[in-house]
RNA sequence: GCCGUGGUGGCGGAAUUGGCAGACGCGCUAGCCUCAGGAGCUAGUCCGGGUAACCGGGUGGAGGUUCAAGUCCUCUCCACGGCACCA
């Protein structure tokens, strides 16, 4: 048998795997079944990552293993495809999307195919297939079929909406109006996301801190026509079904802060404008005032006598001493007196061309107008001044705020700013120390704690949340205020002006004039797919209109019932695809339904789910929506996608050397390296030269080599990682890894590396020393210097020593164990010590040896296969029973026991396994050097645990 | 600022319930072997002292609970990730 050479046997297994359909997976599941799904990856450019196979080999690990144990396994795997890289380099070279998009897919499946994972590939599938996409667009279809009922907390079909009399008696454009405003899919005008640089608009989730996620290009607020999902209706049960789901705290945490539900209250406040305010004004004298007003030409319609705004802390209501509407509240206009007309005009133009980045970066300097109105507290009638500010966001609550400066951070900015009425209303108590109290009593210091409350009419002396109960309630009894829970998340902005994505099924409706009227169709899911058309160029230079404007006349307007109508040419974004992909994967080629349903509820939910903590608010948010619509609709069986979900960590780059730890304790940076006298490096530091850090010398050849580490006992190291990145030039190309160590090795380090979920370093180093384990697993078991394929002449059909048998029941045992908690790590660190034990005996059970292959083909498929075959074995081994274990052969017959005196270790004794506490205790007494401790001494306690441990307290005389 | 995760040898990391801290691997040291290659084999490797048995110290820091703490409690420092004018 020749020596261990991956570069051959891995690509014959593969081969081998591939003809004889290993791993296809019958349409119904033919016993337990389990789905076990990778986040499918987006074939870029650059190729695979090494990032990928960390999620991938474990999840391949988790399906060989139960289909071991004997259950149906659902393992499919394919590409996310639709993007903007493909559309950039379209711009820049004409290349259609589809042709690049192609070849990356190409590659990925290359290297994916490469690292011997057992996907079912009959399954695969791209979001960018026709056939895919017509689905993409049916489910969008579904959505804006849909509208979501209150009372029933659930979607429903739109034909059930409830219209109300008088829209009805408005005639039937009405009526559409009325539903289309009420669809979960639905057209708006807001203000949008607009990123030049990029060419689009982008959605809330893309923006980070005022840039794009994507590139860091600035964003500017735009008005647009855009297609939104109604995600905020299912806010409370994508926040509330968090509960059930099997997944890492840190993702719900994620998530429930992203959805950000808060409760509290809304209040009404009574509005008016300041010249007609007396001194205590109260409701009669603002309707005065809005009689005159309208009088005067103002108009003033129903409901607009109170501003509502929300408050989280409705018990510090009676500190209120001003209010502000954002720049684009609705009633903003109304609120503005004729003196103050200009300064808010403009002041409301320069916050409409801030960026969301300039509204953030400048948040130090707080700015805003004064409307000219008043408003009366409700608690007390007291008028407070109405100011417009940009730091009250118009998307958030009712758009509108009570100022409490006493009680809030920002307000208190702003009142300082504008020298505002402060006024505390809750007594920090002893929570704080005396002089603290004493400022935040007197206004000048801001405290956001809870407290008792003060200067609070009949409510004075009542802790917060007390306060807040009964204030709320007194409000409600009177009108001026009710509960109310508020979210962070908003509607998903699901268009982009791009070529590269799912076109929408939906036609626009146009007046005489060509122009849309507002109203639209769907295209009949008959009709389905709507495909993109053949495009020339992709550019817009730079406005907002999407490429597809640009499509021949012919795909651009359609002739219906004599009506000429308009496709949409906006396009739907990169998520709209990896929303549903894990339901096509069930039924991948089935041409009359998303998904059949029958096979649909065989196999759902997904069991277990594997991807990076980056999809953590995006994907995965996006995903439990789109579910729980189909859900509602009855297209899905479960409510809930994603059962258990697990984040692979990420992995950096190789350590550097950044500094060393000099002889007196100081940290010292090392910067360069220098060869030395003897050949031997030197680094090279602030002013001096060390050759007590030493590096391998071939490593540090010049100035300016990177450095691996390689200390001795003395000297301390400071490293750091970094995340790869090709600026950096520490990008692992999985290609080289293979090609270099075999693909077995590769899967094995990646899980040797540490915990699936930590971030962790890269090490070459350690891919070697991995590889190093299969050689030895290699030369245990084959004979490396036969010719031919031969077993090791010490693997003998002879029965197990009980010492060999302890060490192989413990190791399955371990393996097992440590699979089922996914602790990969530790389960190769168990077949390590077994080798390094068997390594040694000169004869090697061969029933020991099979058992051992069976152990590690999840983690090394390819290696194990060939050793299974060298066995005489003529099948795969992927369906062979996973090896068990027997208590009884791991128990030892005798176990050492540490013996403590004072909870120090002091000693150890040998006894048989199930000696008692008594004779245990008598055992650690007679022992010679226990009993010479004990001499002269009393024993206060003795504590004897069976099996584990005995610790003599005890004390002089 | 808020939320989350984590801090253990020269390095990556072990230590399911509180019970012998440092498994396994890398690196390093010594020896053996070889067609002298970044191969293989054997032994050693937490720190300090001692030829040694052994002794003392030790899981970011300070307290505490306990016969016993890496593990539990209180406070605190640091690192990483996410959110960030969300009322």
């Amino acid at each position: 048998m020749p020596r261990y050479n991956p570069s051959v046997i891995e690509p014959k297994w593969q081969k081998h795997w591939e003809s004889e359909q290993t791993f296809a997976t019958p349409r119904l599941p033919n016993g337990e079944k389990l789905y076990v799904l990778d986040m499918f990856p987006y074939p870029s450019g650059d190729g695979l990552h090494v990032g990928h196979p960390e999620g991938q080999t474990a999840t391949d690990i988790v399906c060989r293993y139960e289909r071991m144990r004997g259950k149906c396994v659902l393992h499919p795997m394919g590409w996310d495809a639709f993007g903007l890289p493909a559309e950039q380099y379209a711009k820049k070279t004409g290349t259609p999307p589809r042709v690049t998009t192609e070849k990356n897919i190409g590659t990925f499946r290359r290297q994916e195919k490469m690292l011997g994972f057992s996907y079912d590939w009959d399954r695969e599938l791209a979001t960018t297939d026709v056939d895919y996409f017509r689905w993409t667009q049916w489910i969008f279809l579904v959505l804006f079929d849909t509208w979501f009922d209150p009372a029933a907390g659930k979607g429903r079909p739109i034909a059930e909406l409830p219209i109300p009399p008088d829209v009805a008696a408005d005639g039937e454009t009405a009526v559409r109006r009325y539903q289309d405003a009420h669809r979960l899919a639905y057209q708006s005008h807001a203000p949008v996301n607009w990123c030049p640089a990029l060419g689009t608009v982008l959605a809330n989730e893309e923006v980070i801190g005022g840039v794009s996620e994507r590139g860091g290009h600035p964003v500017v607020r735009l008005p647009l026509r855009q297609w939104m999902l109604r995600i905020t209706a299912y806010a409370d049960r994508l926040e509330r079904d968090l509960d059930g789901l099997d997944w890492p705290d840190s993702i719900k945490a994620l998530q429930r802060n992203w959805i950000g539900r808060s409760t509290g209250a809304e209040v009404d406040f009574f509005i008016g404008a300041a010249p007609s305010v007396s001194g205590k004004p109260n409701p009669q004298e603002f309707k005065a005032w809005r009689a005159e007003r309208a009088a005067s030409g103002f108009p003033a319609a129903a409901g607009d006598e109170v501003l509502r705004v929300f408050t989280t802390r409705p018990d510090t209501l009676y500190g209120a001493t001003y209010m502000v509407v954002a720049p684009e509240h609705p009633l903003l206009r109304r609120l503005t007196t004729p003196g103050q007309a200009d300064a808010v005009k403009a002041y409301c133009e320069q916050a409409a061309r801030k960026s969301d980045l300039d509204r953030t970066d400048l948040a130090k300097e707080k700015t805003g107008v004064f409307t000219g109105s008043m408003a009366a507290n409700p608690v007390n009638n007291r008028p407070i001044p109405i100011w417009v500010a940009d730091y009250v966001l118009a998307s958030y609550g009712t758009g509108a705020i009570m100022a409490v400066p006493a009680h809030d951070t920002r307000d208190a900015e702003f009142a300082r700013q504008f020298a505002l009425e402060i006024v505390a209303v809750v007594d920090p108590g002893t929570s704080v120390e005396a002089a603290v109290r004493e400022a935040v009593l007197a206004g000048s210091t801001t405290f956001t704690d809870e407290g008792t409350a003060i200067n609070s009419g009949p409510y004075n002396g009542q802790p917060t949340a007390e306060m807040q109960q009964n204030i709320v309630a007194d409000l409600a009894k009177r009108g001026q205020g009710r509960q109310a829970v508020n979210y962070k998340l908003r509607d998903w902005l699901f268009s982009r002006q791009h070529f590269w994505g799912e076109p929408f099924p939906i036609l626009h409706e146009l007046d005489a004039a060509g122009q849309p009227t507002g109203l639209v169709r769907a295209v009949p899911a008959d009709r389905l797919p709507v495909d993109l058309p053949e495009l020339a160029v992709f550019d817009t230079h730079g406005s907002p209109d999407p490429p597809l404007e640009r499509a021949p006349e012919a795909w651009l307007y359609v002739t219906e019932g004599g009506r000429r109508l308009k496709r949409e040419t906006n396009t739907m974004p990169q998520w709209a695809g990896s929303c549903w992909y894990y339901l096509r994967f069930l039924d991948p080629k089935n041409e009359k339904a998303f998904v059949d349903p029958a096979v649909e509820r065989a196999w759902m939910p997904v069991d277990l789910y594997v991807g990076g903590a980056e999809h953590a608010v995006l994907h995965l948010l996006y995903a439990r929506f789109w579910h729980k619509v189909l859900f509602d609709r009855g297209h899905v069986t479960t409510a809930e996608p994603f059962r258990r979900l697990i984040n692979q960590g990420m992995i950096l780059g190789e350590m550097e050397i950044t500094g060393y730890q000099a002889a007196d304790g100081r940290w010292v940076s090392a910067e360069l390296v220098t060869a030395g006298a003897d050949g031997k490096p030197i680094v090279k530091t602030s002013g001096e030269a060390v050759s007590a850090v030493r590096v391998a010398p071939e490593q540090a050849k010049k100035e300016g080599d990177k450095l691996t580490l390689a200390a001795d006992g003395g000297v301390r190291l400071e490293s750091r990682a970094h995340k790869m990145s090709k600026s950096r030039g520490n990008v692992v190309n999985p290609d080289e890894v293979v090609k270099q160590y075999g693909a077995d090795s590769l899967r094995l380090f990646e899980m040797f590396l540490g915990p699936l979920e930590a971030t962790k370093p890269w090490s070459m180093e350690g891919v070697n020393g991995v590889r190093g384990f299969l050689d030895r697993v290699w030369r245990m078991i084959a004979d490396e210097r036969s010719e031919t394929a031969a077993l090791n002449a010490a693997v003998q059909d002879t029965p197990a020593t009980e010492e060999q048998d302890r060490v192989l029941h413990r190791t399955i045992q371990a393996v097992t164990q440590d699979i089922e908690r996914m602790s990969f790590n530790t389960a190769i660190a168990k077949m390590m010590e077994f080798t390094n034990f068997f390594f040694k005996c000169d004869m090697r059970p061969r029933a020991a040896m099979e058992r051992l292959v069976l152990l590690l083909s999840p983690f090394a498929p390819h290696l194990a296969e060939e050793l299974w075959q060298l066995f005489g074995h003529a099948k795969t081994l992927a369906f062979e029973p996973w090896p068990t274990f027997d208590v009884g052969k791991i128990r030892e017959a005798s176990v050492e026991i540490p013996v403590q005196i004072g909870g120090k270790l002091r000693g150890r004794v040998t006894v048989p396994v199930d000696t008692t506490a008594a004779d245990l205790e008598a055992a650690a007494k007679s022992d010679p050097r226990i009993a010479e401790l004990l001499a002269g001494k009393t024993i206060v306690k003795a504590v004897v645990i069976p099996g584990k441990m005995v610790n003599f307290v005890v004390r002089d005389g």
